[in-house]
RNA sequence: GGUCGCGUAGCUCAGCUGGAUAGAGCAUCUGCCUUCUAAGCAGACGGUCACAGGUUCGAAUCCUGUCGCGAUCACCA
């Protein structure tokens, strides 16, 4: 039983006693810094079934308190609300009954359903980009917090393989590529393919003048230019099997995907199973016609198929063509039914994919739904907010992104820099510096993205670049990084401390940590990693605090520097936990 | 135009299942390294919580409306 329930259990027996009242339930909040106390209990609420001075009451129900419940040693009460001082053994036993805060906070055990989580989701005509980032980061640190919550999870990607956005780059290649290969260019597979799209572009645009120019309306000259008609057949060919088209496209993409693998490594992300567009965009035909003749679905006259979802305030919505051929949506019926298919543990998903297709999805899990799948009750779509630069939205046609693997580089290098001027690590070897800058860069960048609330858009300023001093994911690694230079100096502290007062700092670090499991619990419930990212970062200054008011190694008694050094660890060890679950390593040193 | 989301300090963000005097970081300014890592600590300065109503003992938080920003409303993906 947590305190929380046992304080309940009392106050209700209180109010019983003293009032003959019966309260519904109690209200408990964590005590304002500026009062004494370790809970508070709201008294206003009670108001309702106890008539009278809500201080008066406050006071009765706290000296009741004082006297049948050993933890609590004393009180005040400020207006409405009562403020509970626990007692220093309360909190002892509470750090005592961690036996390991390696694992603390997380289950171990898995439940039978498992839950697949979708992110990355990438086209392989262009290279990755800082939406991709944040994409990436949120679905991956979204499955560890899934995982830590107990949840058996599969991560996956969709990998968009095909269609006439991969045929522009295919065939920009083939026209001005001159055989190059990443090899003989020395460029990654990602970023080459990535250069024949822009190329596309540029030639297209060019035709597109050129059309104008000779009096066609923009509209018709967008559709005419030749280049397009050219990848327009070029896909026709692709879907025919062209054996010449499919081997450019196989060798095209296998580039791509060796330049993915390289950004997903040094991202520190991976997938348990991976589905190819080119394998399941003819998914979801079959679906369609058992929901017409569930009559989920009606016929148009022109063959059509569609969903009235007029009676769910959203509008009709197109599932199958007038010739027959498959929409997005039917795509993604299909590929959803045969995730189950394939996995049939799997009761429920989550999507992770930009807020533009907020309505996609609604419908999507709307038409699931209606068609009686037991899982579609567990969709959920992680939904996102675009990452934008100060010049406006970032286009890869355009040229005018953030690439992943630049960002990356840009701040390990940042990392390197501060390092430097530091000069602490001044003895590390040159392998030992290069990971520990890796470490470093990465984390200030993935805190960066991960603390803030998913819904909310990004404004990225590359020149201002991201911060490595305050709330951010250095300061927590330093903090991380500092407990470890204690631990080594400290030796064997092992052993239970049952006795000793606490000092005011000491007590604030063992509340912190004893919220960490239900912040697991929330973060997992609310699909948030920002909620982890916050509570790391005020444990961590709360121990920074500790740390500079308090000496460890120097205490006064040898017990007292046990149990600093034992807590130093915990906090240390839920950082190292917490971080895990965010996707951010942290060092021994920096 | 319909729908959805967002609007909190100069900037970046917490807080939003209603509770005490709205919190951090950055920036600016003061102090603190002969003692455990100063990527730190202690403090100062900084607010009409977009605006207007409403519900409530109590509203940044819930409801309605207005304004601003963004997204979306294809036989595109």
């Amino acid at each position: 039983m947590t305190l929380q329930q046992n304080l309940e259990i009392h106050i209700k027996q209180a109010a019983n006693k003293l009032y003959q009242a019966d309260l519904e339930r109690v209200e408990f909040q964590a005590t304002r810094k500026d009062f004494e106390g370790d809970i508070t209990v709201v008294i206003f609420p009670m108001l309702r079934s106890i008539k009278g001075n809500p201080v008066k009451i406050g006071e009765e129900i706290g000296n009741y308190l004082v006297e049948n419940l050993e933890e609590v040693v004393k009180f005040n009460v400020i207006k409405g609300f009562l403020n509970l001082v626990l007692s220093d053994a309360y909190f002892l036993n509470f750090f005592n009954s961690v036996s390991d805060f390696s694992v603390f906070g997380t289950k171990s055990e898995t439940s039978k359903d498992a839950v697949m989580v979708e992110y990355s989701s990438p086209n392989t005509n262009k290279p990755l980009h800082l939406g991709h980032v944040r994409n990436v980061l949120l679905g991956y640190s979204v499955s560890q917090i899934l995982k830590a919550s107990g949840k058996k999870v599969y991560k996956t990607q969709i990998i968009n393989d095909r269609g006439i956005h991969i045929c522009k780059s295919m065939l920009a290649w083939k026209k001005w590529g001159n055989g190059e290969t990443p090899e003989s260019s020395g460029l990654k597979g990602d970023k080459l393919v990535g250069n024949y799209y822009v190329k596309f572009d540029q030639e297209y645009k060019k035709e597109i003048q050129q059309l104008m120019s000779e009096g066609l309306e923009e509209k018709e000259a967008k559709q005419k230019a030749p280049l397009l008609l050219e990848a327009q057949e070029m896909l026709r060919k692709w879907e025919a099997g062209d054996p010449e088209t499919i081997a450019l496209w196989k060798k095209m993409n296998s580039w791509v995907y060796k330049g993915f693998d390289q950004t997903y490594e040094a991202i520190g992300v991976d997938f348990d199973v991976l589905y190819y567009e080119s394998d399941t965009y003819l998914l979801g035909k079959d679906i369609i016609e058992e929901g017409l003749q569930k009559e989920v679905f009606y016929n148009e006259e022109d063959g059509s198929v569609w969903c009235d979802l007029t009676n769910e305030g959203l509008d009709k919505k197109l599932v199958l063509r007038s010739d027959g051929t498959a929409v997005y949506m039917t795509q993604d019926i299909g590929t959803a039914v045969q995730r189950v298919k394939d996995h049939p543990d799997v009761n429920g998903m989550i999507y992770t994919v930009g807020n533009e297709q907020d309505y996609h999805f609604k419908v999507l899990f709307l038409i699931l739904k209606k068609l009686g799948y037991s899982w579609a009750e567990n969709l959920y779509h992680l939904s996102y907010g675009m990452v934008d630069l100060p010049s406006g939205k970032m286009k890869s046609r355009e040229g005018t992104v953030v690439d992943a693997d630049d960002l990356i580089a840009q701040m390990e290098e940042t990392a390197k820099t501060i390092s430097e001027e530091l000069g602490k690590i001044d003895d590390f070897s040159d392998e030992e510096k290069k990971k520990l800058y890796h470490i470093i860069g990465l984390g200030a960048l993935k805190y960066y993205i991960l603390k803030v609330d998913p819904k909310k858009r990004i404004l990225f300023n590359p020149e201002e670049s991201v911060d490595f001093q305050g709330n951010t994911g250095p300061f927590i690694q330093y903090t991380y990084a500092r407990i470890q230079s204690i631990l080594r100096k400290a030796g064997a502290t092992s052993g239970a401390i049952t006795s000793i007062e606490l000092h005011p700092k000491e007590k604030e670090l063992i509340k912190q940590l004893q919220l960490f499991p239900e912040v697991v619990a929330q973060a997992a419930q609310q699909y948030s990693p920002a909620l982890l990212a916050n509570y790391t970062y005020d444990l961590v200054k709360g121990f920074n605090s500790f740390y500079q008011n308090v000496s460890i190694l120097g205490a006064n008694t040898e017990t007292e520097k046990r149990f600093r050094v034992q807590l130093s660890d915990a906090v240390a060890q839920v950082i190292k936990t917490a971080f895990g679950l965010l996707g951010i390593q942290v060092p021994e040193r920096m």
